[in-house]
DNA sequence: TAGATTGTTAATCGATTAACAATC
DNA sequence: TAGATTGTTAATCGATTAACAATC
């Protein structure tokens, strides 16, 4: 066995997204003490089709065995390492309102690699208040804290109308790479990597899809009428 | 003037995702009182690219006019009638945490039609208190709640190890379309809509991305070292 | 009319899926 | 060896982008 890894080929981002959910099966396998899972399995535990998991799972390298499958402990391992675990990401939280706390709260966080460096906020009760032993500063402390590490993530957890002036901020202090709950489009230098996740954007999708679902039964309904058997 | 309107074409999932930032862009440029925009700008002001606006927006319908652009009220009526914005859209929130909260706490919600039919939490400390006026209820009793309306949205905002049983009793009492934001892959019938948020997922991306400029950096390190000039 | 900008077509790119030879 | 399942290729599908004729 010589060579498994895969040359450090281009990963799709359609993959990326979902290695993290191969990653909690495959830890629920190993947790009920499944030894191989076969992309049949996995595939149906991840909600995806089979071809699709072997597909994602050979541009990380070789890992099955043909005729037996993966070995849950060993593929987990390569997908953490794709992932980049145990690596250490710090993370900046501005904004301690109800998403940020949420987010600093979340499980599997720390394990993850996850360490929050900084909290702020702008709101005077909240300042100075802990979250997760870590004291919140004030936001107008931000563009002052010391420079980070490149690998360092900023999260925007703000109201939009703050949200583009802490970015710059963040990018001020060395920040590459935003992960933005505002409801707001932000500018960022290319350099830096922007994620967006926005909740009402999410309810918007899923309302659009049940319209047009709506529409649907109404048309079928006069569809129905029109042509009375 | 006559049948600007498309006919209701499929519209790609990709397009749908855009018309929220589309959306919400115009709100901005009407809010300052400009009355017409051209794809130019507003793919400046939205982070993409000009033919993609057009392509999008021309999958609604032909709004714009060519040589000027488009009506900036006219155009955001356009795309909330797409959304459905007018329709009511109740939600069932299962899991009143700091998650849950923020959604329910959006900004803007209220404005896009989504109304809070229902909270739940399995938390004794939780149940009861009041969230926006309304009160919380033991997550026992969703099950027993009346059967919802088809445009019902579900949210699973619940630790991971509880949100396929809440999941079930949305299902159950008529839910159709489930937001999800436990860490945790849920199974539901096809006739279901499903669509998946996860905070640590995001992260994940993100140090992906960041891992591999890292790991490029290093390359380029090692290059620069193997060929000195 | 001249200039500007849309709406659409065609070309490109990227992701998904199906099929199957390789191989355990 | 026979059966099972991977890893990869090729076909398909869908989304993005560039280009430009249509037209205000």
């Amino acid at each position: 066995m010589r060579d498994r890894a895969a040359p450090s080929r281009r990963i799709p981002e359609a993959t990326v997204v979902r290695l993290p959910i191969y990653r909690r099966v495959l830890s629920e396998l190993l947790a009920a003490e499944q030894a191989t899972v076969h992309s049949e399995q996995l595939a149906e535990l991840a909600g995806v089709g089979a071809a699709k998991v072997r597909k994602d799972l050979s541009l990380l390298g070789s890992f099955g065995t043909r005729g037996t499958g993966y070995d849950v402990g060993f593929l987990l391992s390569q997908i953490d390492r794709a992932l980049g675990a145990g690596h250490d990401w710090p993370l900046v939280v501005v904004g301690i309102g109800h998403l940020g706390t949420a987010l600093v709260n979340s499980e599997g966080f720390s394990t993850r690699g996850f360490r929050v460096l900084a909290l702020f906020d702008a709101d005077p009760s909240v300042v100075g208040t802990e979250v997760r032993g870590l004291r919140v500063q004030p936001v107008e402390q931000l563009g002052a804290m010391a420079p980070v590490d490149p690998s360092t993530i900023g999260v925007v957890a703000t109201p939009a109308q703050a949200a583009q002036a802490v970015t710059d901020a963040l990018v001020g202090v060395g920040v590459t790479a935003i992960l933005n709950f505002a409801p707001q489009v932000l500018r960022v230098p290319p350099e830096v990597m922007l994620r967006h996740v926005d909740l009402s954007t999410e309810l918007q999708v899923l309302s659009f899809f049940q319209l047009r679902r709506e529409r649907g039964r109404a048309l079928e309904g006069a569809l129905e009428r029109a042509r009375p058997q």
